[in-house]
This record gives C-alpha cells, structure tokens and sequence, in this order.
DNA sequence: CATCGAACTTACCGATCGGTAAGTTCTAGC
DNA sequence: GCTAGAACTTACCGATCGGTAAGTTCGATG
C-alpha cells in the first residue's frame, strides 16, 4: 500500500505531472498518461477511478511539496519579519528546481476555480492559507486586511512563477538565448514595497 | 468586408476570447463557441477554417490592442527613462479592464509554444520584441544583454497579468472578499531593483 | 499445486471531438 | 422575378474522449 516511487501507480502519477503542467487538464487524455509509462489506460483508470482522480493525486502531492516548504520555514529560528523572505526564497528555490510544479500551480491559479470540481481547491487552499498565516506574523503586515495579505500572498506567488518558468519560455519566445534570473533581487523589494502600499 | 461588431464573424471572436481565457484553447469546443453566439459550430467554420484559425484571429485582435499600447506609449514626450514605466501603467490599466486579454495572454506565455503551432507565437513575439525594444531605451537597461531584457519583460507582464486577475482568482480561492490592487505600486520597484541585478 | 487478489489488457460503450459535404435561407443587384 | 453569393443548417464522417465490463496474467501465500 505504501507508495514507491517505482510502482505503476507512482509512474502514473509522475507522467501525469509532466503531461499536465505542460498542457493543462483538458489537453491531456489518459491514453496520453498511459502511453508515456508504456501501459494502457485502462491500466490508469485501475488505479484512479477518474481523471478527475489522478489529477486530484497529482495536486495532492504537489501540495505535500508545498506544505514541506511551510513547515520547514516555521522552524526557522527568525522572526515574522524574516521569516516570510526565508519562505519566499525557499518557495522560488523549488519552483527553480522543479519547473512542473510551478507550471501546475500557475495554471490551478489561472484557472476560474469556481468551475472546477469543488474538492480540488482544497489542497491549495491549505497551502496558501499557509502562506498568509505566515506573513500575518511579519510585522509589517499584522495590522493589514486579510484580503490585502491574500492578494499580496497570490501576487508573490504568481511573480515566483513567472520568475521561475521563464527561462523555458522565454526559450520558446526568443530561441534558446540563456536567461537569467532576477527573483532573488525582486522579491525582498517587492515585499517591501507591497506592504506600504495603501 | 470590414469586421463589424455585431456580425456574427466577431461575435464568435468575441465569444472565443470569453471561453479560451477561461478555460484554454483545450478546454474549448468549436459548440461551446457556437452556442455562445446562438448559432451551430459549422457556422464557426464557415467563417474561420479551423478551430487554431479561430484561436488566431482571437490572438491576432489582441496583440492589436497591445501594440495599440505600445504605439501610443512612442508618441509621449518623456525620455526612455520614464517611457518604459508609462508603458508598464498603461499595460496594467488596460489588463485590469481587459481581464479577458490578461487571462489570454497569461495562458499564452505558460504555455511551451514549442508544441503549438508556430503561427500563434508571431503575434505576441511582435508586441513582445516592441516592448523590450522599449526597455532598450531605458537607461539603466541599455547595457545589459538582450537576454537580460527579454527577461525583464517577460517577468514584468508576468507579474502584471497577476496582478490584473487577482480579485477574481481570489474571489475562487478565499471567497468574495474584496481584493486590493499593489501593482502601480509594485511595478516601479520591480523595475529599479531589476536593473540593479546582476 | 491450488487459490486468491492485485495488476493489467482487450473489447466495448455512448458521447463528443474537429472537420467535410451538401444543401437551405436570406439578401442584394440587376 | 431572377440570379449570385454569403450565411447558416442538417447530416454526416472518422477519430478520440472518459469510462465500464469481463476477462487474463502474475506473484505471493497456503
């Protein structure tokens, strides 16, 4: 029962990850999953009983990820203030690291949630509460709304993607010139700025 | 001849810019467009060849309203220095009234435009290459790479496409709590911190 | 060696996909 | 009134969609 990452199912899992941060939910059957492991999919269809399922999995354990990242930063021995850079520069370091992840959750946020199934928000939304938690204890943004911590939580995130993305995009855009990458420089900045904005 | 507003022809653009900015061009039929305007899908074909001929003609009328942009941002009578932050303004006020436009284009840029036909990247690659020629004339950008500037401009109207829809994805995520606006007051920062990055 | 259950496949299903062909309706110009 | 052409529809097409049913293969346990 326990998952290995060298199990049909986890393969599965691991394509759909691929397949769909690429080209979103409606651009990826499950024959296209199956076919990239080497099994049928009805093999897929097995081991999730929907589509709607394996992409249920797939944000799962994107959103373990995620969370991974939170609980890591609650332990930093820093206060509110710092705490939130240290978690936005961990936050940019895996989406640097794992492209598909920021993919996925750029399109989840893009996406009009209210027309998706209604359980698949739930996982990000744990994470992102998270995040606003998380900067609620920054002092700058204690006496703030909490829709203005919201937006600026999306907001940030949102710019970590763009920054994170872009070097194979810009590829796709401008031909394979080498990119680089300003995030680091623009966070803390960006974070200063947004909190005294009215 | 002349596109008229209330033809059926544009009515289906219209419709298409509605539906593929929700939910991407996968996510679309020719019947979900036909049945927007109250008419069948073959007569969606009858105007337009194929479904990508319909997506390009919806990419094609947006990059007009982008290049509008650009060429009304020429015409200011202020050096590089301060056209290139006019020019991010005018792109925020017209993403935040056009969320559809900024929806699209988002989508656009996420995607790998390796795999899509290589007819639609022509559109945004005009408006794109306008604006880092923009950039160019920035003094602080003059020196830097080109790759350095299609960088910037890539994560700049990343970071405003997510500024510019926001309210409604927060509204999704976090209920219908009302969201405030940062970027005007993001944008500036973003640019100065991002000439000063190595 | 027998059995059982998980994993996987073949064969379908109805629905819908993008697209083609062949009309039908409507309007403008003569 | 006739005709031409644009606009639009009905009727299809083959392919593929997500999903179901009924096995078949296979490894572990007795």
């Amino acid at each position: 029962m326990a998952i290995q990452s060298n199990s049909a199912k986890q393969k599965f899992v691991d394509a759909a990850l691929d397949l769909f941060s690429e080209r979103g939910f409606y651009g990826v059957s499950l024959a296209d999953v199956a076919n990239e492991v080497g099994l049928t999919k009805q093999s897929v269809l097995h081991h999730f009983n929907s589509k709607e399922a394996l992409y249920r999995e797939v944000l799962r354990q994107l959103s373990e990820r995620f969370q991974a990242i939170v609980d890591a930063v609650k332990t930093e021995p820093v206060g509110g203030e710092q705490r939130f850079e240290i978690y936005l520069g961990k936050l940019h370091a895996h989406m640097q690291a794992e492209p598909r992840d920021a993919r996925l959750i750029a399109r989840e946020l893009l996406d009009n949630l209210e027309r998706a199934d209604a359980s698949r928000k739930w996982y990000l939304r744990a994470f992102l509460d998270d995040s606003v938690a998380l900067l609620s204890a920054h002092a700058d943004w204690r006496d703030r709304s909490a829709a203005d911590r919201a937006t600026a939580v999306y907001q940030m995130i949102g710019a970590i993607n763009y920054f994170a993305i872009s070097g194979a995009t810009l590829k796709g855009i401008w031909g394979p010139k080498r990119s680089n990458d300003m995030a680091k420089a623009f966070l803390p900045a960006l974070l200063a700025r947004a909190a005294k904005s009215p």
